[in-house]
DNA sequence: AAGAACATCAACCGCTCCAAA
DNA sequence: CTTTGGAGCGGTTGATGTTCT
C-alpha cells in the first residue's frame, strides 16, 4: 500500500498564498467540500486534498475564533486535559470555535510550560511534591474514568439498557457528533462529571471562584431552567439562579465538602471534584458492577430534565 | 547592530479508523 | 471476510518572528 507523497505528484507544499486561500474558500462556499481528494482539481489548486482539508478546518473555516485564549478557555483546556489527556479533538469539541490544532499548539507552547513552572506535572496534573494520598485519589479517579470509557468502547447499549430500565424513555444516550461520522461518541463520564461538578460546586460558599467554569461546563440552557424548576426537588435536586443544587444529605456529602475545603488551587480544584464524584457515586462494591454504577447516576440525577439533556 | 537562542504556530507526516466495495 | 481508500487524529517539523546577549 502506501500513498504517494504529494511531492511525487508535483503538488505544492508549504505555506498557503492568499490566492490559494481565495480559491479554496470560493469553491467550498459554492459547492461544499465534498470529497477532499477530488476538491483540489475542481478548485484549481495544486495541493493534495489533505492539505486543503487542513487549511480549511484549521484556518479558513468561518466559525473559527482566532487570537489569544481567554482565562476561562485556558482553565477549561487544563481541566479537560487532566480528564482526557492528549485527545485534542475531544477537548476541542468542548471549546467553541477553537480547533484541535490550535488547542494542541497552545498547550505545547504555553500551558505545559506554565504548569511545569508551577511545579505541576503536565502529564499527570499532579504537584510534583504531592503526597501519596492525593496520588491514590487520582489513581482511583483515573481507574473510574478508564472503566467508564472502556464501557463506552464496548458499546453504547450498556448505558442505554440502564436508561431504559429506569426511565422507559427513548432518548439517545450517546451524543453523536454532527460534524463527523468518524468521531468517537463523547465520553459520558465527562458529561456526568460536568453535571456533578455543577452540583457539588453549588454547595461551596466560595462559589464565585469557579462560577464561570461551572456555568460554562454545565451549560444549563436558559430554556431548560423553567422545566428544571418545575421539577423542583425531584430526586433531591432543585434549581435556582442557573445552578443545580442538591438536597442530598449524607455522611458522604460532608466528605465531599471537607474534600473541597482542602483544595487551595483554583485550577486544580477539579482534582478534588473528581475524587468527590468518584467517592460519592462509586463505592468499590458498586463499581465492579457497571449496572450499579450507571443506575446510581440515573437514580440520583436522572430525573432532572437538564441532566438528561446532557445525554 | 548582529547573530544566537528561543517562541510560536501553520502545515506536514504517518498512522488508525471505518465505511463501502 | 478481506481489501481499499477517504477522512481524521496526534506528533512533529520548520519557517518566521521575537527576545536576549
Amino acid at each position: 500500500m502506501g500513498r504517494s507523497p504529494s511531492f511525487e505528484k508535483g503538488l505544492k507544499k508549504g505555506p498557503w498564498t492568499t490566492e490559494e486561500d481565495r480559491k479554496l474558500v470560493a469553491y467550498i462556499e459554492e459547492h461544499g467540500h465534498g470529497s477532499w481528494r477530488a476538491l483540489p482539481a475542481k478548485a484549481g489548486l495544486q495541493r493534495c486534498g489533505k492539505s486543503c482539508r487542513l487549511r480549511w478546518t484549521n484556518y479558513l473555516r468561518p466559525d473559527i475564533k482566532r487570537g489569544k485564549f481567554s482565562l476561562q478557555e485556558e482553565q477549561t483546556i487544563i481541566q479537560l486535559h487532566a480528564l482526557l489527556g492528549n485527545r485534542w479533538s475531544a477537548i476541542a469539541t468542548h471549546i467553541p470555535k477553537r480547533t484541535d490544532n490550535e488547542i494542541k499548539n497552545y498547550w505545547n507552547t504555553h500551558l505545559k510550560k506554565r504548569l511545569t513552572k508551577m511545579g505541576i506535572d503536565p502529564i499527570t496534573h499532579k504537584s510534583r511534591t504531592a503526597v501519596n494520598t492525593t496520588l491514590s485519589h487520582m489513581t482511583q479517579w483515573e481507574n473510574a474514568r478508564l472503566e467508564a470509557e472502556a464501557r463506552l468502547v464496548r458499546g453504547p447499549r450498556v448505558a442505554s439498557n440502564f436508561y431504559q430500565q429506569f426511565h422507559h424513555g427513548s432518548a439517545p444516550l450517546i451524543k453523536k457528533s454532527s460534524v463527523s461520522s468518524r468521531s468517537v461518541p463523547q465520553p459520558l463520564c465527562l458529561d456526568v462529571l460536568k453535571a456533578w461538578q455543577g452540583i457539588t460546586l453549588s454547595k461551596q460558599t466560595d462559589l464565585s471562584r469557579l462560577e464561570n467554569f461551572n456555568k460554562q461546563t454545565l451549560a444549563v440552557k436558559s430554556s431548560d431552567l423553567t422545566d428544571m424548576q418545575a421539577e423542583n426537588h425531584t430526586n433531591g435536586l432543585n434549581i435556582s439562579n442557573g445552578s443545580v443544587n442538591t438536597d442530598l444529605e449524607s455522611p458522604k456529602d460532608e466528605g465531599v465538602q471537607n474534600t473541597l475545603e482542602l483544595a487551595s488551587d483554583t485550577i486544580y480544584q477539579d482534582d478534588y471534584l473528581m475524587e468527590a464524584f468518584t467517592n460519592h457515586l462509586v463505592n468499590d462494591g458498586d463499581y465492579e458492577d457497571g449496572n450499579n454504577y450507571w443506575s446510581n447516576i440515573f437514580d440520583k440525577l436522572g430525573n432532572n430534565s437538564s441532566f438528561l439533556s446532557i445525554f
